[in-house]
DNA sequence: AATGAATGAGAATTCATTCAT
DNA sequence: AATGAATGAATTCTCATTCAT
């Protein structure tokens, strides 16, 4: 009962997005259970009416913005073709893309996890997520492997589930839960834990893998 | 509101440990929101007026649960005194718990985190957990740093804080998300990427850190 | 969802009965889709969230109300063992209980039947309820029809079918749509032209089959 | 508030007939209540704004439907000059009409008597279709009697509102209830019982009024 | 203590109708 | 004339909570 975009009138477009945007708002700020339609309808400043005419419950509108979400993840996770060459600062560059993926959309993922308990499409969604940032973590560590610059005993889908639960998983606990870090340490800490951890081997460039700058950097 | 078991007769008793029974699981079925006062009455076997007896309200019935929940986690995750000494051995001990723990009740503590978002009580409730947690992984990572086993240029808190939450989010990725791994193989690989990325040197006893075995134990 | 009123308390069965009633006569006055579960609820004194706990919706208090109304006609239309012996005193007996009990709930029946457009449920319900009564008089007229006393060559069922259907639609027209006629008259009226129709030999006992007295008291 | 074809473009005349059919169709199919008006407005091929170009409500366009309707089956029942002489064969050509204009409208006038029941002008609409019907029942009757070819002594409106609702019953029995019959038998039918009834005298023309051959139409 | 009937606030949803384009 | 976006009144239904028994 979605109405896609295309369908609409410039106008009708306009107020779609509006009720999109209200509602990714609101899922993030008051959760999944506690957003009322009419809220929405409230801050996208139309009629509940309205929101009918767009979406036929509050779940189609989540559907939409968590899509929404994904998709942005997708994106802004891609280390672009200007990645360094230099392994380690890949991994602190995948990381940093990663960490800020992860924390922008932290409760929205989480909401959608949430969901996902009690519905099959969006546990699809949520896997098909989760599936594309560890198949991108393992490729990246089967090719280091490759290269005899990383452990290759290790099993790479294992490593990559583990080590980017670590970024995500510090994500949240960095926005969600006030633990404080500025950026720039959190990525470097979070860098050198996963070179080391998956036993990476420094190149004749010599970066620094002690992270004794991340100290002052944290201070 | 909330009515305390000492207060009450042996059957009263009975009854507020069937509400909260019930409620726990209740709870880690279907989610905080989706759980009815009446569903748990059903499943304990009172009448819905009889949950007023005990509890105020559903809420109530949680903090009451999420307290149990916690104080178990507490309870679980302490290294006994019967702790190996080896090092990796220790961290590997701390692990098995640890993911023990976090997977027992990964379901709760994320709808701890969910509810924390809009009552204070709850947040207290949580960060209290999360610190003790973190407390215990920084502590032991600083013993390894004096010992001169571990790299003493880490800072113990974030490092313990990303560690923890690759273990804790692995906990809930294996469980709630059906991530495959035996738990063997789990706690090896936590173990191995834990102890790789503070840098713990092998002592004498010579622990074997190439996960070889792991391969072998997860195939 | 239907709570039945072995399951309740005394207090319980006269809630409960008092809903019954007020639909009963809520849906004779205003007809099915005018009527709102709240006038009922309002009518029957208790509030509408009272409603929902013996109710599922104003369907299933309808499906109630129907039986009830389709049984208390398959009750009121039996000719009892005091059935006369004349053939036409049978006829005007039954005829008699006939337009009583389509009169007495000719509205509510007219609305099974607007209902049972749209619903399996109440169809069968209707087709039941029509059934017994073309039974009831195809087999009058079949043992009218072995004892020499009809048209042997009619059909019982359709025959019955028609004039059981001159009586229906008779008891809807002269209550309903406000036709005037006294009950005697209307009975006397119809069982002649029952009578004649079937081909019905007067018997010795000689029945006045012409309904000139009838003028007279429908006069 | 009902804009009449007159004042209209052929454009205009085109769509409003285009509604009045698509509401027709509805009705029928679903009956009065089930029907929005964005269903007829869906089925014209219209938009719901230019519904109420041509009528101000639903009601108002049940209400054209319904004039419609009654135009139509006062048209259809008139027993048009080339009659028979043979009074039977009169009663069953008017029968024939009888059955097919009500068969043909059976849901509609049934949908009419749902709504006079809260409406006043639908409840004078439809007192007015039947007094056509009846009236011409009666007057029939009346010219056999004074022929003296059926009984004097029967009251002619009353007579008429019998045999007259057997026919209408049985035309909404045989449709809308799915009573088995062939149009053939069922008019011989309808006509034999109406014949006796009245208390035909056969003409010299001799009509077989036992329905043998009913039964072989019939088979 | 326990029961379960009753309550009513609150939320979702539908749909006739209006109105700017 | 036609469109279709917007409105909001009206209705259904749920469920936490109270209270008489």
């Amino acid at each position: 009962m979605i109405v896609k975009s295309e369908t609409l009138s410039s106008r009708g477009r306009r107020t779609r997005a509006a009720l999109v945007q209200a509602g990714r708002e609101m899922f993030e700020e008051r959760g999944y259970d506690a957003v009322r339609v009419d809220d929405v309808c409230a801050r996208a400043g139309v009629s509940h009416g309205t929101f009918y005419t767009y979406f036929g419950s509050r779940e189609e509108l989540f559907r939409e913005v968590a899509a929404t979400v994904v998709g942005e993840m997708f994106t802004a996770s891609v280390v672009g073709p200007a990645a360094p060459d230099d392994p380690y600062a890949r991994i602190e560059a995948a990381n940093l893309l990663y960490l800020r993926a992860w924390a922008t959309n932290s409760r929205l993922v989480r909401m959608l996890e949430q969901v996902a308990i009690a519905d099959e499409g969006f546990r699809g969604l949520l896997l098909e997520l989760r599936e594309v940032f560890v198949r991108r973590g393992a490729e990246g560590l089967r090719r280091l492997q490759e290269q005899g610059l990383a452990d290759p005993s290790l099993d790479p889908r294992l490593t990559a589930v583990m080590l980017g639960g670590m970024v995500e998983h510090f994500a949240h606990v960095w926005l969600d839960l006030g633990e404080h870090a500025d950026e720039r340490t959190a990525v470097a800490m979070l860098s050198t834990l996963w070179a080391r951890a998956i036993g990476l081997t420094p190149t004749s460039q010599g970066n620094n893998m002690t992270p004794t700058s991340i100290k002052e950097a944290g201070s």
